[in-house]
DNA sequence: AATTATTTTTAGTTTTGTCTAAATTTATTT
DNA sequence: AAATAAATTTAGACAAAACTAAAAATAATT
């Protein structure tokens, strides 16, 4: 498999996550900032090859071996994440790109081996699960802080959005996964909310609070 | 750059350091088990680029900036070999591969986090030195088994060949980076050797005792 | 239901890196 | 010095992955 075939992988699995029934060859192309007559050319060598099912107008789903294949990158993707922060010491916000590059090194000793170092690590440095390497997810539940009731006492346990800009926020605001949340009050207008965190009390966006994951 | 450049760089890089005058297409081509033809084209575009010096049917050498960059693959190579070998470990004989396709990841910072990490290590898993960031080589003064003395104590300190069969040998033979060696007798007619490592005699070929570096 | 808008696909190019086959240059023999 | 051999380059082709522009299919409006 390519570098490209590879992204083009995952990136439907991660669309297919949130549109169940099929993905669109224009949600693929917005994601991988390439044209939607490069998608359809790509479409059709991964359905040559069995990774997804596709039929014309109608978008594609990932077949098992497409979706294996998917989650193992994913898988190497996250492990590496993990490697950067926990190892090398780098903070949360720089390692997306970096791990963009080495989920694509084709070895599966190296993983497993670099999982075994890590510690079998469940959770990557933003909160997101680490497949196994039979491609198992520990499913967490967890709800976005947009969504949580007031005068309740919560955990942050990841990010959805992992853009550099949404971290250096939160590292700015000092959030980090494991602070305690407590929504004091919700502005009904704006739907802003004043917050206790780590016993701080802090004004939060809707658009903040819709891109945290709390527990 | 690309892949494929960097491959090109680092070949021209290794051929150089035997061959000082200019480096052969055919030789080149030989390394990267492509043909001439795809050679002359590469040279071509790295020219370009100001990579190599390249005359027609003269062969290449590399600038300045094509020095500094092949050294940094060698040094990105040579830092993941390290990493695989003590902190996955890898045996001596795995890490080629997969440092292969390591050394094209890119990013300044994960090299030089790695590179601490790993304590600045000066030699690969191989005995070979570890360009610093500045492209500075540590160059330690190493002869082949095949030039030594008879009855003189030397301490095994790298290897010229890498391949699997031949560490794998090594390993057979209990020879590792440290040993020490004397050789007790030399047979006149094939060079085959008698020798004591590590207390113990051996009978070694010509052809193991040209690819053994002593000191 | 017909019209318009949006999405998706097709057709035809481009760039990168490779190849084969033929031509050219350099090196080696006779 | 010619003739032959070897190395290298050129010319033309191909596959992968992208693009633009135009055509076709589907979805949304009137
Ligand atoms: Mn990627
Ligand atoms: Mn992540
Ligand atoms: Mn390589
Ligand atoms: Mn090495």
């Amino acid at each position: 498999m390519t570098i490209s075939e590879e992204n083009y992988l995952k990136v439907i699995y991660h669309v297919s996550l949130v549109a169940p029934k099929g993905v669109s060859t224009n949600a693929i192309a917005g994601m991988l900032d390439t044209k939607a007559s490069s998608v359809t050319d790509m479409l059709k060598k991964l359905a040559d090859k069995n990774l997804v099912s596709y039929q014309k107008y109608q978008g594609v789903t990932l077949t098992d071996e497409g979706l294996h294949k998917a989650k193992m990158i994913v898988r190497k993707h996250r492990l590496w994440e993990v490697f950067l922060v926990e190892k090398l010491q780098f903070s949360w916000d720089e390692v997306h790109e970096i791990a963009e590059e080495l989920e694509h090194i084709q070895s599966e000793p190296l993983i497993d081996k670099l999982d075994a170092f890590l510690g079998f690590p469940a959770f990557d440095p933003h909160g997101d699960p680490i497949p196994n390497a039979k491609g198992i997810i520990n499913k967490v539940e967890k709800e976005l802080l947009s969504e949580a009731n007031l005068n309740q006492m919560y955990t942050c346990v990841g990010v959805k959005d992992s853009s550099t800009e949404f971290l250096q926020y939160l590292d700015k605001q000092q959030i980090a996964l494991g602070s305690t949340i407590k929504i004091l009050e919700k502005e009904p207008f704006d739907e802003t909310l004043l917050v206790e965190i780590n016993g701080k009390k802090l004004t939060i966006s809707n658009k903040i609070a819709t891109n945290l994951y709390i527990r």
